[in-house]
DNA sequence: TTTAATTTTTAGGTAAATCTAAAAATTTGT
DNA sequence: ACAAATTTTTAGATTTACCTAAAAATTAAA
């Protein structure tokens, strides 16, 4: 398996999620930054070597192997990001280029010795799930914060953009992994919300708050 | 610099100790396993790119950039074999395959926080020097075990033959890095030799003894 | 030193992964 | 439903890194 061929697993596996049918070719090239061309060339190699299902002009569909390949090298990712943050100091906007090159790195006992290493985490720096060695992908119960409503609380578990320049507005906020968000007020019009996060408050756009997750929290 | 291009780059570097004028095709490519057709294109791409000088019939040699390049790579090389015996449980035997994939990570920063967290190491797991930041390599005095005579003794600093199946026959004869080598005795006609170690007795061939590195001791 | 053996290079080809431009199929809008 | 817009595929090129086979240069040997 190529390392190009293991992102347009990894891509198509991400994409499953939105679209039911099966992948459109022009989603597939958008995420991997690439030509339609490009990638109905790829699709078509990767259908013949049954890891997905493809028909022309039907989009995309993980074959069962092929789905186990892509949480695999999610897996990787996900360990590898843990390992930079938890052990060599790296913040949650440094890791992501890193572990893309890391993910493709192949040895069984090498990713068996990490999670050990790091005692088997349950979520990565950004709150998304580690699959574990059988491929359990274990989601947690969260909400968009832009889909709270004034008054609700929550507790920040995951964020939908993990681009630095996202992850840095964050932290300047002091919005991180476990922090309580509280919705003191929502505008009809633009659907910004006024939020208090450690004692401060401010207001973020709805942009913002459609890339961040929190579990509901009873007042 | 493609993965390919680092790959030339350590290869010309390890084999320039042996070849001082010039490191021939064919030397390159047994070294590579691979063909003198393709390596006399991928030299002359190199060359093209200044990282070594290259004249037809004459053979490679690294520029300074070349050479900086390749004791890069090399340093990444053996803080990961480093960090798999270090920190994930790996024999010296196993570590070889591993870091020949992880060496071609680019971080700077991935690097220099291995590099700490391991706590600055002078030489990997099998006793070669790990280049610092700057590239300096600092060789430990050293000599072949089949250069020392009857009655001399060492301790193990390093090996010349890093596979695993080569490591795994030291490990069977308690050899491994530190350990004192006494020479009970040295056959003339095969250069085979007695040894102890660790209070044990046996005797091991020329060629295993011309992969072994021993610092003298006086007795 | 002239031939033979070896080494190295060149020429031409393949496969992977990309691209642009054009053709074909599908979807949308009126 | 049919033309227009969009999406997708095909066709043909390019680059990297290989390969085989043949030609050229160098080195060794008789």
């Amino acid at each position: 398996m190529t390392l190009s061929e293991e992102n347009y697993l990894k891509a198509v596996y991400n994409l499953q999620k939105h679209y039911k049918k099966g992948v459109p070719t022009n989603a597939i090239a958008e995420e991997m930054a690439t030509k339609a061309s490009s990638v109905s060339d790829m699709i078509k190699r990767l259908a013949e070597k049954k890891l997905l299902f493809y028909k022309k002009y039907q989009g995309a569909k993980l074959s069962e192997s092929g789905e186990a390949h892509a949480i695999k090298v999610i897996r990787k990712h996900r360990l590898w990001e843990t390992f930079l943050v938890e052990k060599l100091n790296f913040s949650w906007d440094e890791v992501h280029d890193i572990a893309e090159q890391l993910e493709h790195i192949e040895s069984e006992k090498l990713i068996k010795e990490l999670d050990k290493l790091l005692g088997y985490p349950k979520v990565d720096p950004h709150g998304d799930p580690i699959p574990d060695e059988q491929g359990n992908v274990i989601a947690v119960e969260k909400r968009l914060l832009s889909e709270f409503n004034k008054g609700e609380q929550g507790i920040c578990v995951g964020v939908n953009d993990s681009s630095s320049s996202f992850l840095q507005y964050l932290d300047k906020h002091q919005i991180s992994l476990g922090k309580i968000i509280v919705v003191k007020d929502k505008e009809e019009f633009d659907g910004s919300m006024q939020l208090q996060v450690s004692e401060k408050q401010f207001s973020i756009s709805q942009l913002a708050a459609n890339n961040i997750y929190l579990k509901s929290l009873k007042e």
